[in-house]
DNA sequence: AACATGACGTATT
DNA sequence: TAATACGCCATGT
């Protein structure tokens, strides 16, 4: 492990697990932030190496499809444990709802205008 | 140093 | 809408 990934993880982890129950964030969408714009392969990687408790099964692709193969183990496992907590799909596609207020300060941060 | 890799994203066909 | 091409960037070999 290096120092980067190390501090990255950490940064990375800590986004991932303040994503509200039923809500999803795409890869990129949590490397900025987290501090780290243009890094979504970086975050698969900390993904990877995440601990089981993260509720890393909220972090999905931006064209909202799941990341892993299709038909594998972990697609099936992330699916279910998505609908589980209120998630819709279709056509293996996650059906587009409204983004919580709470998510959208994580994605953009406390309203800095106005 | 050079090349392959990956739970990705965006632009172009 | 779907398939491809590129861009991205730390890591491992």
């Amino acid at each position: 492990m290096t120092e980067f990934q190390k501090s990255f993880d950490r940064k990375v982890w800590q986004v991932v697990a303040s994503i509200p129950s039923g809500q999803v964030m795409g890869y990129g969408e949590v490397a900025r932030a987290a501090g780290f714009p243009r890094y979504s392969r970086m975050v698969s990687s900390a993904m990877s190496r995440s601990p089981t408790a993260l509720p890393w099964f909220r972090v999905v692709r931006s064209n909202r499809t799941l990341a892993f193969e299709a038909g594998s183990e972990n697609y099936r496992e992330q699916a279910q444990l998505l609908k589980q907590e209120g998630v819709r799909f279709e056509g293996g596609k996650i059906i587009e709802q409204p983004r919580s207020d709470e998510l959208d300060k994580i994605l953009w941060g406390p309203p800095a205008d106005k």
